[in-house]
DNA sequence: CGCCATTTGTACGTATGTATT
DNA sequence: CAATACATACGTACAAATGGC
């Protein structure tokens, strides 16, 4: 409306050639009705019919890629992407890996919003979710009940397919993404992570258990409780490490810093 | 573990040049503790630090600008980013317009997740919001009111930041954030469809009212009917417009199809 | 198997616009 | 205004990967 520009203006101000690109490109996947999985065309192509040069082309093709609008193969083509979350797994990553003050608090928040969904879409789960669906769960719990202590990585992979299974029947796939997708920044960050203590892997059996156990029977407020149960030992552990961690703080900076230089 | 690679592998076989560097820009930041708004390396330094050409620097760059990790002002420099969730947004709202079979059925998750979101939080939002933010909620009513009819676009500004301004004080920032980009997604995606109905201005201020109501008198069972008679509607002219769109397709398809040449 | 065409990836050089000093 | 530093854009050349011959 005025001149002054508040410094978060719209970057949008000045188009760059790439953002044109980028929305040329855009439009060429809508205007064809191109589905995930489609051919788009080659660099070359696009440089002779949008009038860029091949760099410019290529930063727009690139910054489409990381949103999973498009999928580069090299050697192979540009194809239209499959519209994943990634995305947003990367950018939460990053956040909880960079955020400044608490470490723990990303972590926290993400587990948060996992509880939420799940437990906002309890009934819908249970109506939804069928006798094979119910089974399917079962015997992702007795794998991760074999595997237990000696394969870890296995274990958070059958972890990661049992909240899956249990979102993914539902019509509603947005929520199902973001809960899968909120599970797989967790994975990312937890491990790099100090002071985060061990996941308790017979407790989340347990959990896990009680959870198919109050879907078979139907039993909305046992299954909302089984959630409870499963994600307040997560959140206390991340209270506990974020405790310790603002002591640690404390004392640190009691010392004095010895970091300040280091380019 | 067997050498058959099933088509949905892992893109990390032999991560490209750009991936390294932009993993390398990454640590950059998080070695160095750097905080959003701090400035980053020149792509000449970029270079000459990690040994690649500015080709390659840049496409790392841009691809790190949508995430928001960075942030380049032209003529000026690069930035770290505010992390933002501006590429869910972007990568939603394409997939809004992209759908192939159901253009509303994303509109009707998207709406269908913000309130499971803000209903999922009624009790800590009653707990949180203090007078001052239930007077600044009843000034954006009154603001909402004002505008009216002869200022959609401002109706929605309201609309937005009352939506807002209920969730940001909230400690969980991440929801809060995604319940503002969920919102965003959607004013994006709306305006395109055709087929959906009119909002009801009136009756979008009376939810509001009633939202704002029931949170004064701290009256969660109150907060919820409200969120749900907010919504309600909305998903009603969803629903409406979804079974308009597949009567209309059908007709089509009995027609015939005369765009299957297109290139 | 090698060869070749296509396509993307990387590198370098140069010119231009823009913001700061 | 001039100088400087930076980002933007273009063009070209070659390297590497993929698939078909």
């Amino acid at each position: 409306m005025s001149p002054s520009r508040p410094q978060e203006f719209r970057t949008a101000a000045r188009p760059s050639l790439r953002q044109e690109v980028s929305e040329a490109i855009k439009s060429y996947i809508l205007d064809n009705r191109l589905r995930p999985g489609d051919p788009l065309p080659s660099e070359a192509e696009l440089c002779t019919a949008l009038g860029a040069s091949r760099s410019s082309i290529r930063e727009a093709v690139k910054t489409l890629a990381v949103l999973d609008i498009v999928e580069v193969r090299r050697g192979h083509g540009t194809y239209v992407g499959r519209l994943s979350l990634s995305a947003l797994v990367e950018g939460l990553a990053f956040r909880g890996l960079l955020s400044p003050e608490d470490d723990f608090r990303i972590l926290a928040e993400l587990t948060e919003v996992r509880e939420l969904i799940e437990r906002g879409m309890a009934e819908r789960i249970l109506a939804t979710l069928t006798d094979e669906d119910l089974d399917a769960l079962d015997a992702l719990v007795d794998e991760m009940d074999e595997r237990g202590a000696h394969d870890g990585e296995g274990f958070a992979e059958c972890d990661r397919a049992f909240h899956r299974r249990l979102m993914e029947p539902l019509d509603n796939k947005l929520v199902s993404q973001l809960s899968l997708a909120f599970w797989d920044v967790y994975a990312i960050v937890a491990p790099h992570l100090k002071g985060i203590s061990e996941e308790d892997e017979a407790g989340t059996i347990a959990d896990h258990r009680a959870i198919v156990r109050a879907a078979r029977e139907g039993d909305a407020d046992g299954f909302v409780r089984a959630l409870a149960g499963h994600y307040a030992p997560v959140r206390r552990r991340l209270a506990e490490a974020r405790a310790d961690t603002e002591a640690r703080a404390d004392t640190e900076a009691a010392e004095g810093d010895e970091r300040a230089a280091t380019a």
